[in-house]
DNA sequence: TCCATATTTCTATATTAATGGAAATATAGA
DNA sequence: TCTATATTTCCATTAATATAGAAATATGGA
């Protein structure tokens, strides 16, 4: 991941309604969720709503489709992981950092 | 952690600078870094690498500690983590969806 | 085609942040 | 105390973003 794709994708997170969308859609998984629905669940407008789902599918975060009259916005995980894997990239010169102090949390290679 | 915390600690990410700064903090580990190293390295401006500093101790993100005459900083990894934490908070409701599709990555009470 | 529902675009206003030079401040060694 | 080094504060300019109502557009069912 480049430096500016994260610059983009944090600050899409760094504004209340976008990160609460973007929480939900976390939670709601693969599957998704409709517009409509993320707006009543969030209490967004519908013109606010989307503008920032415009906002974080521009960052690359979250991905739609339509169905039916529909569309249907799920997380983009591949771009969330590799979103936190840039934060945590080289952790502490890649030392096991976490066996002696509160740091990174262990990678799978580690354990 | 709190979605306004959240909110501050992503908001001071989403800057180039701020960025660069957090991550080389990161990989430098506990041991941290002089403010003048730190923009040496990055080729940041002194008074607007304070600037930036202080976004991120403000919200959070590191922490600093004086030595001699050197203001030594260094990342707050327990900060990072819950940042990480809460982004990616009951994932898919919580069932292994790392298993089946590329979501969050398995949590270690999974493995 | 016509209608009800779902979503997006348009618009104006208001708020907040980034930049870096110069000056001020702090620290420690001589 | 004097000096060199390290860091922060002050300041003005420049630019970007959040908001939500109203209107426009898209979709599918009758």
């Amino acid at each position: 991941m480049e430096s500016k794709a994260a610059v983009t994708a944090l600050a899409a997170l760094a504004q209340e309604s976008r990160l609460t969308v973007f929480r939900l859609l976390v939670q709601a998984g693969p599957t998704g969720m409709a517009a409509g629905k993320i707006g009543e669940m969030c209490g967004i407008p519908a013109s606010s709503l989307s503008f920032h789902l415009k906002e974080l599918t521009y960052a690359g975060l979250i991905n739609s489709r339509q169905e039916s009259r529909f569309v249907i916005y799920s997380a983009n995980f591949n771009a969330m992981n590799d979103l936190l894997g840039f934060l945590t990239e080289n952790c502490c010169q890649g030392s096991a950092c976490s066996t002696t102090e509160a740091c990174c949390p262990p990678t799978e290679e580690l354990l």
